[in-house]
DNA sequence: CTAATAGTGTCTATTAGACAGTATGTT
DNA sequence: AACATACTGTCTAATAGACACTATTAG
């Protein structure tokens, strides 16, 4: 019920011909991507099975402000380009990556966040599983690294907000699948649920509740000093929401 | 652990004196909010109950583009100013509203989304408990009538992002009673939920779980038709995350 | 055999769904 | 009385937590 012609009218036409937009404030956007996937950490003994980290990709400045310190993959968004065009555009000329499950985090606006001027970033939070992308131009930080570090702008923030996320999001979505190998026993997707989390989870009960979305391969894990185990994939497409 | 001396070394200080903001694309930002209110329609019968309905404030644009076209509050973000600044600049000077519950929702960046130039915008999402504020300058729509209506820009868009948000939230936080009057009966407070989620719940199993979080005032309800009902408060300060 | 992990069975506690049944105002 | 809503009680189903117990491999 819009009574209000849509269709600009010669009237609104005119206004938008005179239109000036160099008169409003000079506010630059960027997005930058908080990509995160699960990494393996070799085990120092034969019988123990290898540690997983949550890894986040950094890349190194080489320009002013902040140069040689680290900060996540971004960049200023195009005048012709969506936020999700620019997303793209960064993760594959920063890091190589294209194709990868990515969601809208959060927009920073503080004032001083950027020495040069004015700008204002919107966060993407971008998951992978690392044994199926290889990365160029950037580099895999476990979590607990990072948090010793500084990063640039209030990019330390940005990942804290990421890990919020997952945290808010792993239990009532399928999230944690966009950053698993294609097969995994059932012991190392608990371990990445127990990262996220940040808790121990009991065996038993998170056998019996992931069960219901996993298939068995029917293949086995060997030569692993133990009790080997069934390796599973995933049944059906993620569910996001 | 950050070697790369923060607190801008003097090559840093050259680099910053000569940057040109203006090569950049011109692009503005503005933040537009979604204030949302529950609204009582007084019932036909005087046996009945005043239905309740989940209402929208709205502003009429006064210029182009979309001149005579609903629009939600909206305006540019400034220079020096925070999102949020600006967020409240505009919820005072196009609603009359102040110190309102707000949160960010979503950030919209198609390059078409405004006609006169590249414009990406933060919507955030505010609850007012109508009772308590007066507004001025816009106008409260009953979701069932926006539905039907075109409104300026994406903001359709928008307002169906925030319900969505209202339904995600609505069952493990407390958000709700942002936009519920100091007192009230648990029918009321079921009939928002109700209206939020789109579905009817069981009155039974509703009073034992939001029965915690509520505090009896000791009042009832009167001259209603039928069995007055106890009057209840919120008991603690809301839990929003 | 032992260390280390894999996997099952079962009891209990908590919570949600269903629904009947009782209570109490106004006209 | 009858209408409309308020409120309670209770049975059942589903789910999560706890934990003991059994299974299986490499060395």
């Amino acid at each position: 019920m819009n009574g209000t012609n849509r269709m600009a009218d010669e009237k609104e036409r005119e206004f938008l011909r005179q239109y000036q937009p160099e008169e409003y404030a000079p506010i630059s956007i960027t997005v930058d991507a908080i990509v995160v996937g699960v990494a393996k950490d070799t085990a120092d003994n034969y019988r123990k099975l290898d540690r997983q980290s949550l890894n986040i990709l950094l890349v190194k400045r080489e320009h002013y402000p902040y140069k040689g310190c680290y900060s996540l993959p971004g960049g200023f968004v195009g005048e012709k380009e969506t936020l999700e065009d620019t997303l793209k555009r960064v993760l594959s000329d920063k890091t190589g990556l294209s194709d990868i499950y990515s969601e809208q985090l959060y927009t920073f606006g503080s004032v001083e966040r950027d020495p040069r001027m004015r700008i204002v970033s919107c966060a993407y939070i971008s998951l992978v599983d690392i044994s199926r992308t290889s990365i160029t131009g950037a580099q895999w930080f476990g979590i607990e690294d990072i948090c010793n570090m500084e990063l640039a702008f209030d990019h330390n923030q940005m990942i804290e907000e990421a890990l919020k996320r997952l945290r808010g999001k792993i239990n009532y979505t399928d999230i944690v699948f966009h950053m698993m190998p294609a097969e995994f026993t059932i012991s190392e997707l608990q371990e990445v649920y127990e990262l996220i989390l940040g808790k121990k989870l009991l065996p038993a009960a998170f056998r019996r509740t992931i069960g219901e979305k996993l298939e068995d391969t029917g293949k086995m894990t060997s030569n692993v000093g133990h009790r080997p185990s069934r390796i599973f994939r995933y049944k059906e497409p993620p569910q996001d929401r």
